[in-house]
DNA sequence: ATAGCTGGTATACTCTGTTATACTGGTTAC
DNA sequence: GTAACCAGTATAACAGAGTATACCAGCTAT
């Protein structure tokens, strides 16, 4: 019991280190809903500046979480992709969906 | 399709607004499993500082996901406690409890 | 030609989350 | 009496996450 709840702790604050920060989730998320150029995922993560995006693509991919691959046509093609890794943050994002949509009705009933 | 994936990055967002940070969710995991007093909440956190744990409870009373209550005993004896609102956060917690148990299996097994 | 798209980088700055360290006042135990 | 527990507060300082703004080269469409 007591061991059990020192290991969860562990794993909750081992994920919350890797996915922390604003925009990492929703990068993640964009990604795997299919988006795949620079200027796609940026205009579908409301907020997020280019530098921000480019940082966090960056940290993404060293951290093998998304594949970024150059087409060399004219004029150049950069496709962000997600990886298998990657897509096991399904079930997080799921469930962080689904809160905040319960959290809004509620805060719409109120009102 | 494209109308859903808006409201989805909007719910996404909000939800880490409002759980966002180092802190929040194990604070919040810790309450849920039946840590009360200050000092328990506070050892059952690796890493944490009475500081930010201090600041933490304030914040999350004032957001009405935890209440606190002073037993005027001697000596003085204060509970915190999860309110129902609170444990909707159940699902993301163990969702990111699983992510991080898996993860930590294919660390070990790189190795 | 000029406005707009692509995929970004550069610079500078703010801000606040986080850490570190010390301290308080009361109670209990040895 | 002194050490340790409780529930925190005080002060200072830092690091880096995040913002704001401008800019670049190359291409495209009007």
């Amino acid at each position: 019991m007591i061991r059990n709840q020192q290991e969860e702790v562990q794993a909750l604050q081992d994920t919350i280190y890797v996915i922390g920060g604003k925009w990492r989730l929703p990068i993640i998320n964009s990604i795997c809903n299919g988006n795949k150029r620079f200027r796609e995922i940026e205009r579908s993560i409301p907020g997020i500046t280019t530098r921000m995006l480019s940082r966090e693509l960056k940290d993404l991919e060293m951290n093998k979480l998304i594949t970024r691959t150059v087409y060399d046509e004219t004029p150049v093609l950069v496709e962000y992709e997600s990886t298998d890794y990657c897509k096991s943050f399904g079930p997080v994002i799921l469930a962080m969906i689904a809160w905040g949509k319960e959290h809004k009705k509620k805060i719409i009933q109120k009102s």
